[in-house]
RNA sequence: GCGCCUGUAGCUCAGCCGGAUAGAGCAACGGACUUCUAAUCCGUAGGUCGCAGGUUCGAAUCCUGCCAGGCGCGCCA
C-alpha cells in the first residue's frame, strides 16, 4: 500500500519527532509555499519550540528543534535534500530517483496510484432537484454539476456513493396544474412540448378564475389522498417533465438517472410519523396552531406541520433524512444546495441530530454562490427572463462550433461537432468547478471559452496535442522502465503528477471541485513549458522513450481529473 | 432588528483549520512559429489583501468592532 508522498512525509516526521522529543504532534507538513525552498515543508519546529518552553521552562530555540527533528528524520530514500531555513522551516526537497519511481508505480497502475481509501462508506450525495412542470434553468446548473463532480470524485475514492435527485414533484401547485390538464383536454398520447408554457397558463388560470382556484384545491386533497385519476394524471407530468429533463443530463455528461430520483413524493406517506416522533422526542410543540420545533440560534422554529394539517418542505427533508439513514445506510450525507437555504439546512441538519436519528453520521451542506452576469447581476436574458438551461447549452454548443472551425477548418464537420460538444459544455462546467462554490460567480462567455488561463478548453488542448504526439509518431506500446528525470521541466512535471491524490483527496474532505481544477491547470501549465521545450518525437533514445512515458502519464492524469469533473477530453482539438 | 456569506492587481479568480518576499489568467507593453497543434510559450509592468484595533515569534488567514455588497428570517419550496 502506497501512501501518497505527502502523507508518507508526515509519517516520517512523526517518527523523528517521537524519537527525538517523544512527543505525539503534528508536523505540519504542507506543500512548499515557493519552489525555491523545495517540495514540501514541516511548520511544526516554531511552535514546538513554544511548547517546549512551557513545558520544561527550558529556553529552546525553534531552529535548533528543527535540528533535533532533522538529525532524526529518515527520508534518504525519498529526499535529496533537507534543510533548515527561515526561523525553523524544515524544507524537503524529493529525489528524481524517487520522484521517477513513485511515476513508475503511476504509469503500471490504472488508477494511476491513488490510493483507495481504507474504510469505505456510504455516502449520499443530493444534488440536483429540478422542479416538476418547469424547465431546468441556470439556477438547476450549480447544484447538478458540483454535485455530480463530488459524487465521481468520492466514488473513486472507493466510497458508495447514493445519488439522490430530490425532484420537487408534490405539494399544493400540482392541484393546479393536474386540474389545467383535466380540462386543457390534451389528448393522452401528446407530449407537453413547452412546460413552461403550460405551467404559466395554468398558474394564469389559477389566479383568474375563482371556479378554478377551487377545483385546484380539491384536487390536490383528491391526489395527495391517493385518488387513481389524479395520480395518474400527476404521473403523466412528472414523466412529461422527466422528458425534458433526462435528456440534459445527458448532454451535460451527469450521471443520474431515473433510478436515483426520490422525489418529495416519495415521502409523503413517511410524514406523519416524522411529526409524531418529534412530538414523542418532546422536540416538536404547536406555536400558533402549527408545530414547530425550536432551534439554537435561530428567532424562528422550524415549521413541520401547518396549522391546516399540512406538511411542509422540512418535513420531507426530515423524512429522507431518516430514510437515507436507515433504509440507505448512510454515513455521510452531502447536500449541494444554494447558499440561501443555509438556514433551512441548519435547522433540519439540528433537530436530526437531536432526536437522535443522525448519531455517527455526518451532515453536511456544501452550499454555492449565485450565477451573475457580467454586469454583476443575476444572470438572466436580455429581456430579463431566467435563462433554460437548454437554450444556454445550445448557444455553449454554437459558439464552441464556431472556435473549432475557425482554428481547425480541415476537420470533418461531424467531428467538429463533437469536439464544440467537449468544450461547450466543458467549458460551461470548468467555468463552473473552478471557482470556489461558496461565492457568488460572474457568466463569461469569453474567459470560459478562452484557450488561454484556466479553462476547460486548455486542459483539452493539452491533452490533444500529448494524442497527437501519440499518434505522429505511431505508437503503440510504451517501455515500462527506464523513467529518469534530467531536464528541469521533467522533473518540474514530474513532480506534479505526483500531487494528483492531493487535489482528489481535497475535493473529498472539503468538497470543493475547485482544488481539483487548480491542480489540473497547474498540471496543464507544467506540462506545456515541458513541450515548449522538450522535444518528444526528435529526441534520441534513451531521451525519446522516457519522454513519451512522462507525456502518456500526463495525458491519462488530465483524462482522469476531467473524467472526474464530468468534462469530456477529445483525441483531436 | 436578528442571522449567514462575500470584500485580495483595472477585470476574473487562487491562497484563508496562522508560516518565509501575497500568486495565476485576462487586458497593457516587449519578444518567440523551416521543429511533435502558435487555440501555445517566454518576459516586463501592475497590490494600503475593505477599514481600525487585538491575539501571536509570525496575520490576507484567527478574534472584536466598523464600512460596503449579496442573501435569509412561521405556516411556499
Amino acid at each position: 500500500m502506497t501512501h501518497l508522498v505527502i502523507h508518507e512525509l508526515e509519517g516520517r516526521f512523526c517518527d523523528a519527532i517521537r524519537e527525538a522529543f517523544n512527543l505525539e504532534v503534528s508536523p505540519q507538513v504542507v506543500p512548499a509555499t515557493h519552489e525555491r525552498f523545495g517540495d514540501y515543508q514541516a511548520n511544526v519546529a516554531m511552535g514546538l519550540a513554544k511548547e517546549l518552553v512551557q513545558q520544561t521552562g527550558k529556553k529552546t530555540n525553534p531552529r535548533e528543534v528543527a535540528q533535533r527533528i532533522v538529525e532524526k528524520l529518515r527520508v534518504s530514500d525519498l529526499a535529496e535534500n533537507v534543510s533548515i531555513a527561515g526561523p525553523g522551516f524544515i524544507n524537503v526537497t524529493l529525489s528524481p530517483r524517487f520522484v521517477a519511481e513513485r511515476l513508475g508505480n503511476m504509469a503500471a497502475d490504472d488508477r494511476l496510484a491513488i490510493p483507495k481509501v481504507e474504510c469505505p462508506q456510504r455516502v449520499v450525495v443530493d444534488y440536483s432537484g429540478p422542479n416538476i412542470a418547469k424547465q431546468m434553468h441556470v439556477g438547476h446548473l450549480r447544484s447538478t454539476i458540483i454535485g455530480d463532480a463530488i459524487s465521481r470524485v468520492i466514488e473513486f475514492l472507493g466510497h458508495t456513493v447514493i445519488r439522490q435527485n430530490h425532484v420537487g414533484d408534490w405539494g399544493t401547485q400540482f392541484g393546479m396544474l393536474i386540474a389545467y390538464l383535466e380540462e386543457s383536454n390534451l389528448p393522452i398520447d401528446s407530449h407537453i412540448e413547452d412546460l413552461e408554457e403550460f405551467y404559466r397558463a395554468a398558474k394564469a388560470r389559477f389566479d383568474s378564475n375563482p371556479g378554478f382556484q377551487e377545483r385546484a384545491r380539491q384536487t390536490v386533497v383528491r391526489l395527495q389522498g391517493g385518488g387513481e385519476r389524479e395520480r395518474m394524471l400527476w404521473q403523466r407530468i412528472v414523466e412529461e417533465t422527466r422528458r425534458h429533463y433526462l435528456p440534459i443530463y445527458e448532454r451535460l455528461g451527469v450521471k443520474l438517472t431515473v433510478a436515483d430520483e426520490r422525489g418529495e413524493s416519495f415521502y409523503n406517506d413517511m410524514l406523519p410519523q416524522v411529526v409524531e416522533d418529534l412530538k414523542k422526542a418532546g422536540l416538536a410543540v404547536e406555536s400558533d396552531g402549527a408545530i414547530v420545533v425550536f432551534t439554537s440560534g435561530f428567532e424562528n422554529p422550524l415549521i413541520i406541520q401547518k396549522s391546516d394539517g399540512g406538511f411542509l418542505y422540512a418535513t420531507t427533508d426530515l423524512a429522507a433524512i431518516r430514510y437515507r439513514i436507515q433504509v440507505l445506510g448512510a454515513k455521510r450525507i452531502i447536500y449541494t444546495h444554494d447558499s440561501r437555504q443555509a438556514q433551512h439546512f441548519a435547522q433540519v441538519f439540528e433537530v436530526a441530530r437531536r432526536a437522535g436519528w443522525a448519531d455517527g453520521v455526518s451532515l453536511e451542506f456544501a452550499p454555492f454562490g449565485t450565477m451573475l452576469g457580467e454586469d454583476g447581476k443575476p444572470f438572466k436574458t436580455r429581456s430579463g427572463d431566467t435563462v433554460k438551461l437548454k437554450d444556454l447549452l445550445d448557444e455553449a454548443e454554437e459558439r464552441a462550433f464556431s472556435l473549432v472551425s475557425e482554428k481547425n477548418p480541415a476537420l470533418p464537420e461531424e467531428q467538429r461537432r463533437q469536439i464544440a460538444k467537449a468544450v461547450g459544455i466543458g467549458g460551461i462546467k470548468y467555468a463552473d468547478l473552478s471557482k470556489d462554490r461558496i461565492s457568488d460567480y460572474v457568466f463569461s462567455w469569453e474567459k470560459m471559452l478562452a484557450l488561454d488561463g484556466n479553462t476547460a478548453p486548455y486542459l483539452q488542448y493539452a491533452y490533444a496535442r500529448i494524442r497527437s504526439i501519440f499518434r505522429k509518431g505511431n505508437i503503440e506500446e510504451l517501455p515500462g522502465e527506464g523513467l529518469e528525470l534530467s531536464a528541469p521541466e521533467e522533473l518540474r512535471l514530474g513532480k506534479h503528477l505526483l500531487r494528483f491524490g492531493e487535489a482528489i483527496e481535497s475535493v473529498s474532505t472539503e468538497l470543493k471541485p475547485h482544488h481539483l481544477c487548480t491542480y489540473l491547470y497547474e498540471l496543464a501549465t507544467r506540462f506545456t513549458s515541458f513541450y515548449e521545450n522538450c522535444p518528444v518525437l526528435h529526441a534520441d533514445e534513451p531521451t525519446r522513450s522516457r519522454r513519451l512515458i512522462l507525456c502518456s502519464l500526463t495525458a491519462r492524469t488530465i483524462a482522469q481529473g476531467l473524467e472526474l469533473l464530468g468534462i469530456e477530453h477529445p483525441e483531436q482539438m
